[in-house]
RNA sequence: GCCGCAGUAGCUCAGUGGUAGAGCGCACCCUUGGUAAGGGUGAGGUCGGGAGUUCAAUCCUCCCCUGCGGCACCA
């Protein structure tokens, strides 16, 4: 027999007989080792104990201390002992796909009855008993008829396909926990016992299509989550309390900042403290889009189909507009429009209206759009996703050699906005040629290394996004990252020959021809609805000041102190802030509490004592500790404070100028 | 759009084949209280919409709408 030497993680090597397995070089090592293994790593590949080794190679045994080997096992054992519990309870119902996910894993079954919470609690006890019984986990690799025969015999349609769809040359792999036996590519642990009993829980039932397909059969999903201990389940399970807190259609209705109700599904009732923080940022966005070279214009919600037609998007987009037909008496055929679901066909109107010079270019036209489109009802949630919303829309009209000094700009125009706005955390990916395109693979070359230059040349690092760009052009998306983790593409950036040939767009070049200019699409915060709904879980309410809706409440301690709470409250919003007067017969506690709750960012507290002293009792949202200030001191602090990010940079910057 | 679950007072929720209840909020009264809920009284509901079964439906059945969790979608 050949021999083969396998490097240790610690440099050493040692030489064994080629075909031996991780179980068995663990077992040299230690009897402890061989128990606790569950898996090793060969070559840069997670392994399982029971694979041979047929040549020289790295190796490093894993045991449950190495947490990222040992969630994939665990989740991943538990997606079979799901599977091998549910065809024990249920013997009819059919096997699909089970994979890990992140925090832990899902299993697809064919069941005639749906699920019932119930059930869950039923799986779940069996899941644990089989647990308990510590089977052995084995695998063999079988042939395919055999394995397609095996299945076919046993009514498993789900595998027999599964087994087709997989290329000729990969040995199909099967795995046993205890007798119940599945097709799967591995690794496993060793038993059932070595996954934690206590450290997974079954999380809900949703349907989902078989292999994604939405022509295709609906199957019943079950979700879990598995750990590699039961503290870190608890801690997973408080993460998502947390993260329920934070919901902003909870918060939304708790600080009352819009509703939504039936008669218009997907669109927002926005309240005046919604507003309040909707106006504030529009008034920010429109700052900044002024300073850096837009003009901003506005354009018609209801636009005949005709115009759509031309665009394209009656082909392409229809199903998501809304039509709007209007039946006029003495007209001969009702007039067909649609909701605009976009401003570009406007814009590219407005560029038309004149003629155009080269000279004229980059023309940067913004505008704060609103838009409808008929989102399927599924997918509504929240303001996360509507039917009427808002962009922060602009369309750059520009040559190819522009391209990519505007997108440069456009990249470090964002990056100022998030910063400004508290999201220090974002991505970028560019979305290269999809397979269905129009337009030279020249013409992709050059657009494509021309958002990458640019990114690079305003300082950030992109990832691909291989085969995603739209089908005119590759575009990049702005990924930001939220407080608890989650990922929000709000900015985008994409670049479109294709409208403005469509629409006949064109500008009298330097050589006294026509030329079609180029459209970068671009959004920085993308929907309002979306982006205010995303700042509303970030802060978890509490906005900052500038943003909040109501930022200082003046609370009277006593009647006494009434007219005085009125004057702080004047003081105030002559400064430019939002106060009011808490003057209701309620004790300070009470108010206290009420304003914490609805997240104000400032309580001021007045009594006799502050009457007299003409001071304020400040109290920060979410401190315990109070100070006292004097009126001018307090007026002055909050109103630098509630300044916009970039009006009070703005003001930095001339006090450091008059100083000089 | 598809699968499952849900819809009862402004909000959170309990409940029953004989037309409903709590807490919070709201109104009024007492209380003027020093930093996260003072006390009392009261008003408030076509039990999501429609049809059916029944002597009788908020409850059972069917259809629709909306929401929630997923899936699909996001030119």
């Amino acid at each position: 027999m050949s021999q083969i030497s396998l490097t240790f993680p610690d440099g050493n090597s040692r030489d064994y007989d080629a075909g031996i397995t991780p179980a068995d070089v663990a077992a040299g090592i230690s009897n402890s080792l061989a128990k606790k293994a569950i898996s090793a790593t060969v070559n840069g590949q997670h392994w399982d104990l029971q694979w041979p080794i047929e040549g020289d190679a790295s190796i490093a045994i894993h045991t449950m201390k190495d947490e990222a080997q040992a969630n994939e096992l665990v989740r991943h054992d538990l997606a079979h002992i799901m599977a091998r519990a549910v065809q024990e309870l249920w013997p009819d119902v059919k096997v699909t796909i089970g994979p890990v996910i992140k925090d832990g894993w899902y299993y697809d079954f064919d069941r005639e009855e749906p699920f019932t919470p119930e059930d869950l609690g039923e799986i779940e006890k069996k899941m644990k008993e089989i647990i308990n019984l510590r089977d052995p986990v084995r695998t063999e690799v079988w042939d395919r008829d055999v394995a397609i025969k095996y299945y076919e015999d046993r009514g498993e349609p789900y595998k027999v396909e599964l087994i087709e769809s997989i290329p000729g040359d990969e040995p199909l792999r099967m795995y046993w926990h205890g007798d119940w036996q599945d097709l799967c590519r591995g690794p496993h642990l060793q038993h059932t016992g070595q996954v934690p009993g206590d450290a997974f829980k079954l999380m809900s039932v949703a349907g989902a299509y078989w292999r994604g397909d939405s022509d295709r059969p609906m199957l019943q999903r079950i979700y879990g989550v598995a750990f590699t201990g039961k503290e870190k389940l608890k801690a997973h399970l408080l993460m998502l309390e947390e993260a329920a807190k934070r919901d902003h259609r909870k918060l939304g209705r708790e600080m009352d900042l819009f509703h939504m109700q039936e008669e218009a599904p997907g669109q927002v009732f926005w309240h005046p403290n919604g507003w309040t923080v909707y106006t504030e940022l529009q008034d920010y966005m429109r700052r900044q889009q002024r300073a850096d070279g837009y003009v901003e214009v506005n354009t018609p919600q209801v636009v005949n189909r005709k115009l759509w037609e031309a665009s394209g998007h009656w082909g392409n987009y229809q199903e998501n507009m809304f039509i709007v037909e209007v039946d006029e008496d003495h007209a001969r055929e009702k007039t067909i429009n649609a909701l605009k679901p976009m401003n570009c066909p406007c814009h590219v109107q407005i560029f038309n209206h004149g003629l155009k010079s080269y000279r004229d270019l980059p023309l940067r036209m913004a505008e704060f759009g609103s838009c409808a489109r008929y989102e399927p009802s599924g997918a509504l949630h929240g303001i996360m996703r509507v039917r009427g919303f808002t962009q922060d829309d602009a369309h750059i009209f520009c040559t190819v050699d522009q391209i990519e000094a505007e997108s440069k700009k456009f990249i470090e125009f964002l990056a100022k906005v998030y910063a400004d706005l508290g999201f220090d955390s974002w991505s970028v990916k560019l979305s290269t040629r999809p397979e269905k395109r129009v337009g030279t693979e020249e013409s992709w070359d050059q657009v494509e290394a021309a958002l990458g230059n640019a990114c690079k040349a305003a300082g950030y690092d992109y990832t691909l996004n291989p085969g995603e760009g739209a089908f005119y052009g590759p575009k990049l998306e702005f990924v930001l990252t939220d407080a608890i983790g989650r990922d929000w593409q709000c900015g985008t950036l994409q670049v479109d020959p294709n409208l403005p040939e469509r629409l006949e767009a064109h500008y009298i070049g330097q050589d006294g021809e026509k030329h079609h200019p180029i459209m970068l699409h671009r959004a920085v915060v993308g929907s309002f609805e979306r982006f205010i709904g995303i700042l509303i879980e970030e802060h978890a309410g509490k906005l900052p000041i500038w943003l909040a809706p109501r930022q200082v409440v003046v609370a009277a301690i006593v009647s006494d102190a009434d007219d005085y709470c009125l004057e702080v409250v004047e003081a105030l919003k002559a400064a430019g802030v939002r106060a009011e007067a808490d003057l209701r017969n309620e004790k300070i506690n009470y108010k206290v509490r009420e304003h914490s709750v609805g997240k104000v960012p400032y309580i001021l507290a007045c009594g006799n004592r502050e009457v007299e002293e003409r001071t304020v009792s400040t109290r920060r949202l979410g401190e315990k500790q109070t100070k006292t200030q004097t009126l001018d001191e307090i007026v002055a602090q909050i109103a630098a404070e509630a300044t916009p990010p970039d009006l009070a940079k703005a003001k930095a910057k001339a006090a450091k100028l008059a100083a000089e």
